[in-house]
RNA sequence: CGAGAAGUAGCACAGCUUGGUAGUGCACUUGGUUUGGGACCAAGGGGUCGCAGGUUCGAAUCCUGUCUUCUCGACCA
């Protein structure tokens, strides 16, 4: 990309918030536009991000034979009434936008178990059909009474929820156990340090269910974590009637183990059990030719979450003030950003273009009447985790690497350029 | 919905107490200089001071209402 097309707006880091800094340097860009409370529209830098965080999910739960699909966003009462939680999630919870016209009536899709259990249904009529597992990635929209920390609680949002369909108890609990695997591979390639907790599992409904916490001081909820037996729960959990079953569930013997951590919920996964397929009637026909119940299981990670903490925790700071950010190397959906001055302009221009032709996704800064100074700085404001300078002390025989989270400079011959970034993780 | 705060130029804010021509910094435009870690000089453009009503000769400023945003709760991935 060249830097003069994406049209960002200068800005003052003085003015950065201290909490929320990374997402308030893509808004002061533009780079977020907020449309109204919790409301947001993305700009390229958050969109190309969004699209590699959306591979390595695609990537992993194909890999554990899971189906991509897609479900609408607009979904008409009739199904939320099939399920009776129509009124749940427009009175009780008051959780769904909605629509009234000569139509009919609508709901934005908050979370899909109404859609995907009939499409599962008529796709999968047989035992023979069983286990399979959809998901898809989207917009969800939900009437959250108060947004806040931008993309960590907006209204709208995208989410990858995924759904299973089982045979037995038995069985779903086999498919939720192996998402949980997925789940951590996930979050192994995303580089975040997940804790699986266990929590509350609110109007989704089912048995049983666990969050995935990430720690962030900029978190909302109150995770409790042993560090030692890998052990976590929602501090929520402390406050419900049946708190001993929970803790004797998971082998804690005494609560004071624990520490206490601030933690976003980044994925959370439930065991339905056949709550819908009995509520839908929607049925398989079993090998002993009898109509039976699916049971199910719903399963989902916040894209905009991770993404959020992907930028949050990795603000780079210069003299305790607010410089940038400096996204990992594997995650960057921009490798490397390249700066030069006025003799070095086809240099710079050329070896631009090699990156691209070679898949390296670079960012050039072409725009004019800027101090170098200005641009090295704005490498920061766009996260890249790399950046070449082609400027007076630039020998044209290598390339000067800066890595922006610690300043550490490699040198690389230009000849090896190409394979130096290919190699690059 | 409960408690608090704020709405003045794209952003951050001053001005309001004590009513009297709309301000500052950054950003933006034009010309010139500068070019390795947020430069400089000169000129310029942009705001019916959130909205509505009231008091007044006169309101950003005082009064009433209303809307919006932010922070903290309640709710929630």
């Amino acid at each position: 990309m060249k830097l003069s097309r994406l049209n960002i707006k200068k800005i003052n880091l003085n003015d950065v918030a201290d909490n929320y800094a990374g997402q308030d340097i893509l808004m002061k860009l533009g780079e977020l536009y907020q449309f109204e409370s919790g409301i947001y529209g993305y700009g390229n830098i958050w969109t190309k991000l969004e699209r590699v965080v959306e591979d390595i999910i695609i990537d992993e739960l194909d890999k554990a034979g899971c189906i991509q699909v897609e479900f609408p966003k607009l979904q008409p009462r009739k199904i939320w009434d099939q399920s009776k939680r129509w009124d749940m999630y427009t009175k009780d919870g008051d959780i769904m936008f909605t629509l009234n016209n000569n139509l009919g009536e609508y709901g934005l899709a908050p979370t899909a178990e109404e859609c995907a259990t009939l499409f599962g249904a008529n796709r999968l009529p047989s035992y023979k059909n069983l286990p399979t597992t959809y998901y898809q990635i989207g917009e969800k929209f939900r009437k959250e009474i108060r947004a806040r920390g931008y993309l960590f609680r907006p209204r709208t949002f995208v989410m990858m929820d995924a759904y299973s369909f089982d045979k037995t108890a038995e069985d779903m609990r086999k498919t939720y156990e192996l998402m949980h695997e997925v789940y951590l591979k996930i979050f192994a390639r995303l580089g975040i340090k997940i804790i699986p907790t266990v929590s509350d599992n609110g109007v989704i409904g089912g048995s049983v269910a666990e969050e995935f916490q990430a720690i962030t001081k900029l978190g909302e909820d109150n995770i409790l974590y042993d560090e030692q037996t890998n052990i976590g729960l929602n501090k929520e959990v402390l406050e419900f009637a049946n708190k001993e079953e929970y803790l004797k569930q998971l082998n804690i013997a005494d609560i004071n183990n624990l520490k206490e951590y601030p933690a976003v919920e980044l994925g959370n996964n439930f065991q339905l059990g056949t709550k819908y397929s009995e509520s839908m009637q929607l049925y398989y026909i079993d090998e002993d030719g009898k109509q039976k119940p699916y049971y199910m299981g719903c399963y989902g990670i916040g894209l905009g979450r991770i993404i959020a903490c992907l930028i949050e925790n990795n603000i780079i700071f210069k003299n305790e003030k607010v410089k940038g950010f400096s996204l990992p190397y594997n995650i960057a959906y921009y490798k490397v950003q390249i700066i030069y001055n006025e003799q070095n302009k086809e240099k710079a221009e050329d070896l631009y273009q090699q990156l691209m032709a070679s898949g390296v996704k670079a960012i050039l800064d072409d725009r004019e009447n800027l101090n170098i100074g200005n641009r090295i700085n704005d490498v920061y404001v766009l996260g890249t985790p790399t950046m070449i300078v082609l400027g007076n002390k630039f020998n044209d025989v290598e390339y000067e690497v800066e890595d922006t989270k610690d300043g550490q400079i490699t040198k690389v011959l230009k000849e090896d350029i190409i394979q130096y970034f290919l190699n690059k993780n």
